[in-house]
DNA sequence: GTGTATAATTAACACGTGTTAGTAACGCGG
DNA sequence: CCGCGTTACTAACACGTGTTAATTATACAC
């Protein structure tokens, strides 16, 4: 304690929190500053928080399987993104993976003893029954990625406008057999909106939907190549294909290039992320850009705005933006 | 508190603790689990911190930047791994990324405010001074990624046999002309190692090392582009490629391509890491498997020791393993 | 100078747990 | 019935901070 280098100790707790309402003379004030400075003053955390109540930690749970999260090349600029605003608020990050966010054990000893203040919860299950609870706690709590059936405010992309954006661009380069891929089972609602993205497209310009051509992925790129491998099979290939991922988009072309066939010649391929490999791929892939990093930093902002009760957000919605390479012929055509 | 429905207080503690060498009823230690279970009990953490002086946490201090970190295709499995870990012994994980572990801001706050009991600090530069601090105050530390001038404890993969390893597969496919690309600037001591490693298999094998095959590359795949276009201008161009990191082979497949050359006829290639993508590059990447679960999973498990005093740990090196694909050659040269 | 409002500081309590020292209950030999 | 050792429990203190209420110093009007 730095009382025994100014005179007092209350006054410390004072001036270091810098309390309002409380009038210290500049004198003494410099004194105990001077003296934090010194003696390397921390104030100890575990005091701190039993004291006011508050941890200044936000948990971050993250319910992604093994396979997905092996493959998860969006990771490291989401957590960047989410580091770079709880740091900026001044409060720390508790990262906690779980192989299914359902599992409660994973979040449950977070919240019940007390180790944050709040929780960005990514990959929400609709079926789990402590999210509700929770909500009625009014605990503060953020969802990475919509819920349906549930009021909680989340964070997102807008899935489904990229996934339209993707698609009409390739109608407009005349394409009219298009494929889908999904980028995850539908029990994810990223999934789900980005078919339905798929789906507007087409039915909005008038393409019949063609069930035989929508195919489910998964994590891995080996599942997007296996989907691929079923709609070449068919009688009447499709002349493009939009994977919900780039991953998949990425296993995918493997498959193309097997079956001899050209991209984007005879096949146009659009992705959906723009991992950083995606400008890599051969031929450099055509997709949809995710901010990532804006998802992790706004999450995390939105979420200590809620613990601060500053505010009162309900849902952000992040917009992506298409990004143009050679994947989907649009540059050749361009030039020629 | 749990002791209005039980008898005591401070039972409950020996109870909830099962602390040794104290005697409790086999009644009396069950109505209080009882209780403990009735009322969803669990202790307050900061009360608990405060007391004991055991936060029972630890600290991940990742010191990339923000281009390395955007092109670490690593850091889920390493972070998966971390997470088990730490899990499995009962702690939480604090994760903290920093622009520059150098920059003391980054962990100073964790260290002073007893946040945490350890930290596992990636990327460690020689050149900080508050390193040597630390360890002479004994607070548990373990580096991920060797330092030379310092005998902390850290856990590695073993860079240097690793890549030994590779340029040993290359020559025996008949390869002497094999130019090399590093993984990061020098200043990382795993890419001092890998270069090591390299110039060691080509000294065992009497082959002369040619310096304008040496190449320094960086973290995104354009670097890697970049130094492969100068190889490739060389009057005698080589007719291998080492890649210290398959990010770096990618943008060097990007530039053979570019240039014309098959690969692997005309430049073989083996990269290091084994992203989960190195199998769906075109060709599939021979490459170097690095445990990166298990770097991580042995860095908090020695940490967690450390901090329990279990054991004195010095140092651990992890092993790599060769995988055998496409661009290296050797499946066709062993089908034809 | 006296009373009163205001400014500056501090004493004292609270937070919820771990832990040491001490008390009550019990058994048993004498 | 007493004394002693063992067992089963608890009272009381400690941890380091935030915060309310009380205390002392200062300023000002009459």
């Amino acid at each position: 304690m730095a009382k025994l280098a100014g005179v007092s100790r209350t006054t410390v707790s004072f001036v270091l929190n810098n309390v309002p309402g409380v009038k210290i003379t500049e004198e003494t004030r410099q004194r105990v500053l001077d003296a934090a400075r010194e003696l390397d003053y921390y104030p100890t955390a575990a005091a701190r928080s039993l004291a006011s109540g508050k941890t200044q930690r936000i948990g971050l749970i993250l319910g992604e399987g093994q396979e997905r999260l092996a493959a998860d090349a969006f990771l490291p600029a989401f957590l960047q993104g989410v580091t770079a605003s709880v740091h900026r608020r001044g409060y720390l990050l508790v990262l906690q993976l779980a192989e299914d966010v359902a599992s409660h054990e994973a979040y449950t000893r977070l919240i019940r003893e007390q180790q944050v203040d709040g929780l960005i919860l990514s990959g929400p299950r609709s079926d789990d029954p402590l999210l509700s609870e929770l909500a009625e706690d009014r605990f503060p709590l953020i969802l990475h990625g919509r819920l349906d059936d549930c009021d909680l405010p989340y964070v997102d992309v807008d899935n489904k406008a990229g996934a339209y954006q993707a698609v009409v661009h390739l109608i407009g380069l005349g394409h009219r057999r298009i494929a889908f891929i999904s980028n995850a089972p539908y029990s994810y609602s990223g999934a789900q909106e980005r078919l339905a993205g798929y789906k507007q497209a087409l039915t909005e310009h008038d393409i019949p939907l063609d069930e035989s051509l929508i195919q489910k992925g998964g994590f891995l790129p080996e599942t997007g190549q296996a989907a691929m491998e079923k709609v070449l099979a068919l009688p009447d290939r499709p002349t493009a294909l939009f994977a919900a991922s780039d991953v998949m988009a990425i296993g995918a072309m493997s498959a193309i290039r097997a079956a001899g066939l050209r991209i984007p010649d005879d096949v146009a391929v659009v992705g959906f992320d723009d991992i950083f490999l995606a400008a890599h791929t051969q031929p450099p892939l055509t997709t949809i850009r995710v901010p990532a990093y804006g998802l992790g930093w706004t999450g995390a902002d939105v979420l200590i705005s809620l613990i601060e009760g500053e505010e009162e957000v309900s849902a952000v919605t992040l917009e992506t933006e298409l990004v143009i390479r050679d994947s989907c012929g649009a540059a050749s055509k361009a030039g020629g």
